[in-house]
DNA sequence: TCTGGGGTCCTAGGACCC
DNA sequence: TCTGGGGTCCTAGGACCC
């Protein structure tokens, strides 16, 4: 907590900030909506298969939290109100929530919409007071925007982060308790805030690692110091023994890192209702390829390797992807891919989610294969420009034809034999050449 | 209570090159 | 004729975060 009032960590005793914005999706819902104010409410799925993504204090007073399937959600909370989400309302308020954290420093790393760090040391000549910081941050997200935030403040990420938590308002006994607003965990502090943390409680540290952790009759960070991170090593991989280590010692060497590149885009949908067959899968998929051509286009970007996702009735998933020589960004050259490997994907159960991913991005200028289907020359040189058109469309066809029939080849005879024509789904490529030279375990030998 | 959708990172194995 | 090992890229799956 707060030490004392007059307690005022410089720069460097405090040099990392972490802000969280309360509640962030169902607050937004409560101001483009005011009626809803006073009432438990969620953002997420509302149908059988739906979970909470976010949910007010009213709501959580119940019980209700984020990741909880909605049925449950409901069940324990009768008048819930579920609401799908709004994301480019979302997008509005997390630009100008960034815009005012920018103000304070540049040296920011946004994780989701709702959450900051900030790396406070190039404020060092400025004189900033890191509490103070804290708290006129919380100030100005509530007049300008009417959202209320945690802010906490640490030697690392590792406190920073468990400090804003512990600056939050609480559910206890079903009331609402107020937060401190701003937590700073001192050098003096931190021994005694490992002492209490359970495992779990760690970055990085899921069900699945806590289980395994549990097993080794590690359950608090303070246990971890009785193992050696080589024995570590051999129950969760060496980097996740590794931090975990540093981690029992109050040591995080995370380091802010402002303007992440993005790595991958993707869509993913899981249906009301199962899909049967390929067909239904198919026809999902081309509404897939379509929403990632636009993030791609969207962000300038062009991708060299698509994934597909399935996931059956019975909760297990596969994937299968292909990189390419060249990078594509629209949805039919992405969809040609796709359904090339989609066909390789035995259906044995009902299909409940669909993915589509792209990754692996090049600069688009100087990479992109100029796949211009469906394109009509205009206007100008018109006979010019329909023959460099016609030339860079040829080239598009052939390499992504080319492409596709690789897939084919690297799974056999399932994606050969049953591959439908491709020009089903937008795509003309004649697919006449010498294929079948191989054989069902794929090219001859 | 039975698990979404946006992402990131890690691991292990195989292919290929030197 | 049979053989090593490192580096890089790709693939598939798993775990995690918000």
């Amino acid at each position: 907590m707060l030490n004392s009032p007059s307690e005022q960590p410089s720069v460097d005793e405090a040099p990392l900030l972490h802000i969280d914005l309360d509640a962030f999706f169902a607050s937004v819902e409560i101001l483009d909506d005011p009626t809803l104010k006073g009432k438990p409410v969620c953002v997420g799925g509302g149908g059988e298969r739906g979970v909470i993504a976010s949910a007010s204090y009213e709501a959580r007073r119940f019980g209700v939290r984020s990741a909880m399937p909605s049925v449950v959600a409901k069940r324990i909370c009768p008048s819930l109100v579920i609401i799908p989400g709004h994301f480019d309302r979302y997008e509005v308020y997390s630009r100008k929530f960034h815009d005012i954290v920018r103000d304070l420093t540049p040296d920011f790393e946004s994780l989701g919409l709702d959450e900051v760090f900030c790396d406070l040391r190039s404020l060092r000549r400025l004189n900033v007071r890191p509490i103070e910081a804290g708290f006129a941050l919380r100030r100005r997200i509530w007049d300008e925007l009417e959202l209320l935030c945690g802010v906490g403040l640490g030697r690392n990420k590792l406190f920073a982060k468990l400090a804003s938590k512990k600056s939050k308002p609480y559910v206890k006994d079903g009331r609402l308790v107020d937060g401190p607003g701003v937590v700073w965990v001192s050098p003096q502090l931190e021994a005694r805030w490992l002492e209490e943390l359970p495992v779990r409680a760690l970055w990085g540290v899921g069900p699945a690692t806590a289980a395994k952790l549990e097993k080794l009759g590690l359950h608090w960070v303070r246990d971890l110091a009785r193992v050696g991170e080589a024995t570590l090593s051999t129950h969760v991989g060496a980097s996740m023994a590794a931090s975990l280590c540093a981690y029992a010692q109050g040591e995080d060497r995370r380091e802010v890192v402002a303007d992440r590149e993005m790595k991958s885009v993707g869509h993913d949908q899981t249906f009301a209702k199962s899909l049967e067959g390929i067909n239904q899968v198919l026809d999902a998929a081309k509404g897939h390829a379509a929403v990632v051509a636009r993030a791609l286009r969207g962000q300038g970007r062009v991708a060299r390797t698509i994934t597909v996702v399935v996931r059956f009735d019975d909760l297990t998933s596969v994937s299968r992807s292909q990189t390419l020589s060249f990078g594509v960004d629209d949805e039919v050259a992405i969809m040609a891919i796709a359904e090339a490997l989609l066909q390789s994907v035995e259906l044995h159960h009902a299909v409940r989610l669909l993915g589509i991913h792209a990754s692996s991005f090049l600069e688009r200028e100087r990479n992109q294969m100029q796949l211009t289907f469906g394109f009509e020359a205009v206007s100008g040189n018109a006979r010019e420009q329909a023959e460099i058109v016609s030339r860079e469309r040829q080239i598009g066809h052939e390499a992504l034809r080319d492409a596709v029939d690789e897939v084919r080849q690297r799974f056999g005879r399932a994606a050969l034999g049953t591959a439908s024509e491709l020009g089903e789904h937008g795509v003309d490529i004649k697919t006449q050449r010498g294929r079948h030279a191989f054989g069902p375990e794929g090219p001859a030998s």
